[in-house]
RNA sequence: GCGCCCAUGGCUCAGCUGGAUAGAGCGCCAGACUACGAAUCUGGAUGUCGCAAGUUCGAAUCUUGCUGGGCGCACCA
């Protein structure tokens, strides 16, 4: 029997059924036990109760109309003509209003332990993405200041899309857009410029748009410390340009500092400046106009964002002459394309949501699909303190950086808490729930069961018990209820990657980890794995083992350590 | 006013894209270490899945309409 599944055991199961199914059908219709019927896509699905067997099929309610039969009688007829040569399954039974439910041979189950422990780190790694490049731009914060906890939570997000992406197959390129083009920018170098004549003795009243953090402060008197007061004397115009330089330079290098420690790196940081090159935006929105996207109202320049559904069409080339921000992001976008990126994935607070249709417009004036660009929302974080609100405001400074939520609650436990929601749904993040060590805490419960393997492992090496390879071991021994849970969960799991690559929905992950974590733990507490009976420890030390490496591969993807002792 | 998202036990959330008796954690109650790690486990109580229609064998899931909440609706980024 061959047990090559590459895509994992489910997948591989799902068309075995799906298969035999079809072949029942097409007896049974010869036989005349079924009129001519047209066969739909046969559905195998994974039953939530498993008394229902491994997988169950709803085919006969399916064909109950076309058929005009009973799906009872249907059901029944194509059970009776289910031809399993190959000696898969442990039997079928229908169920209810016409399931016929599957229970798959134990010995078969088993060999998904084989698989596990021979690809080891790479179990559960797919060729979905078929090499296809995808970058992910995320993060993207002005660097005006220190990254907040509301980036925080953008920055795991994209930074475990982009993991999972590359584990099922993608080649993917992880970016930072930086906004250095426009007025914001400026507006830092005035705040910088307030701070150094306040330093310097003045008495300064603060614009409510500068930045007053502390920070700005420090780079103030880093500028006198080093350069002196001469800038007092100077042109406002060509000291502000300066220190916005200076201080954007040092913010930067801050914030990829404070990226570094949370786990999250970028391939390439792009600069707005780049796309005013050579007149790239001017250029660009001159071939948009000649191929009619944008039109001129004598005064100002519009894209035509209606023509792809948009509510309004939208400024590109203010009354004043600056192009908006929107301009530039068109050309940003048509830049990532021409450095050959098939998918783009681009990560937004949930509050820019209303911008999406502008931007399919504009990529599809350029030629493209919809869904070349997939936008993820990321909603913002609610920072609590022991249930308490925390207030922010970042102009005002009073904000909590991602600097202070590590030092506080650690890198683990931050990604993980901001990775247990939907990302597009608000998020309580409450700093002392975070730095607890308890089970309100789930990484904790996570990292636990790992480190409880690792132990056992550890301890039955001491007792001269090594950790032995599948093929030295008698699989059938694992009997016990617990033991076909735990393996048919380690079977789910390339399944389950699967459906988190499709849908981006990355918080699928941190709940397969609760759950494998909970089946674990469970079986500990209830079956003995170092025993006196040599050959049933060897099956069981095998088991846990293929237990932590899928708890160990699932970690990896979320940046998240899988400790051997804690 | 228009648009997008959301509504599931006391609280915070899942629900594998239409399946069988709707699940976890926290909190509450009652138990389990002379034991491979008790940061764990076992059991118990709590639900008109916001309301109302519709679609079909079958709806928390799809459609429409209400109600209530969040967020957008700049020649800001």
């Amino acid at each position: 029997m061959s047990f090559f599944y590459k895509k994992g055991f489910t997948f591989f199961m799902k068309n075995k059924l799906a298969s035999l199914i079809a072949n029942s059908v097409a007896v049974c219709t010869k036989k005349g036990l079924l009129p001519d019927i047209r066969l739909p896509q046969i559905e195998i699905e994974v039953p939530a109760n498993p008394d229902h067997g491994d997988y169950a099929s709803n085919i006969a309610m399916v064909l109950a109309s076309q058929a005009r039969q009973n799906p009872r009688k249907i059901v029944q007829a194509i059970q009776e003509n289910l031809d399993d040569s190959e000696g898969i399954l442990e039997k079928t039974q229908i169920a209810g209003p016409g399931f016929l439910n599957f229970v798959v041979k134990d010995d078969l189950w088993r060999q998904v332990l084989r698989k596990v422990l021979d690809e080891k780190e790479k179990y559960g790694c797919l060729d979905i993405g078929g090499e296809k490049k995808v970058q992910v731009e995320f993060v993207s914060a002005n660097p005006t200041g220190p990254l907040h906890i509301g980036h925080a939570r953008g920055a795991v997000v994209g930074d475990v899309l982009s993991s999972l992406l590359t584990a099922t197959g993608y080649r993917v390129s992880k970016e930072y857009y930086i906004n250095d083009a426009g007025n914001q920018m400026n507006n830092l170098g005035k705040s910088v410029l307030y701070r150094y004549r306040e330093l310097l003795g003045e008495k300064i009243e603060f614009p409510d748009n500068c930045y007053q953090g502390d920070y700005i402060k420090e780079i103030a008197s880093d500028i006198i410390k080093r350069e002196g007061r001469h800038y007092l004397a100077q042109n406002e115009e060509e000291t502000v340009s300066y220190f916005n330089a200076v201080a954007g330079g040092v913010i930067l290098e801050d914030i990829k500092k404070d990226l570094k420690d949370f786990g999250v790196t970028f391939d390439f940081y792009f600069s707005e400046k780049e796309l005013y090159k050579d007149n790239g935006v001017s250029n660009l929105l001159d071939s948009l106009q000649k191929q009619g996207f944008i039109y001129s109202d004598g005064e100002t320049l519009w894209f035509k964002t209606t023509a792809y559904g948009d509510e309004k069409d939208r400024v590109v080339i203010r009354k004043n002459g600056d192009p908006t921000y929107f301009a530039a992001d068109i050309a940003y976008h048509q830049n990532k394309f021409a450095r050959g990126f098939d998918i783009l994935i681009d990560i937004w607070g949930a509050d820019h949501h209303g911008y999406m249709p502008r931007l399919w417009a504009a990529i599809q004036a350029l030629g493209h699909d919809k869904n070349d660009l997939k936008i993820i929302l990321v909603q913002l974080v609610n920072l609590l303190r022991a249930g308490e609100p925390v207030a922010m405001s970042t102009r005002a400074g009073e904000f909590v950086t991602l600097r202070e939520v590590l030092d506080e609650v650690g890198k683990d436990a931050a990604r993980y808490n901001f990775l247990m929601r939907r990302s597009d749904s608000h998020l309580d993040f409450d700093l002392e729930v975070a730095k607890k060590q308890s089970n309100e805490n789930p990484v904790f419960y996570v990292q636990y069961a790992h480190a409880r393997i690792c132990s056992i492992i550890r301890m039955a090496g001491e007792r001269g018990m090594i950790c032995p390879a599948f093929e030295n071991t008698d699989p059938s021994l694992l009997v016990e209820p617990e033991e076909r849970t735990l393996i048919k969960m380690l079977a789910r799991y390339p399944e389950m990657l699967e459906g988190t690559a499709r849908t981006l929905e990355i918080h699928r992950i941190t709940f397969y980890l609760n759950e494998l974590a909970g089946a674990f733990h469970s079986y500990y507490n209830r079956n003995k794995v170092v025993t006196d009976n040599a050959a049933l420890s060897a099956a069981r030390l095998v088991l846990i083992d293929a237990v932590r490496v899928v708890l160990g591969n699932a970690l990896k993807i979320l940046g998240v350590n899988a400790p051997e002792k804690m």
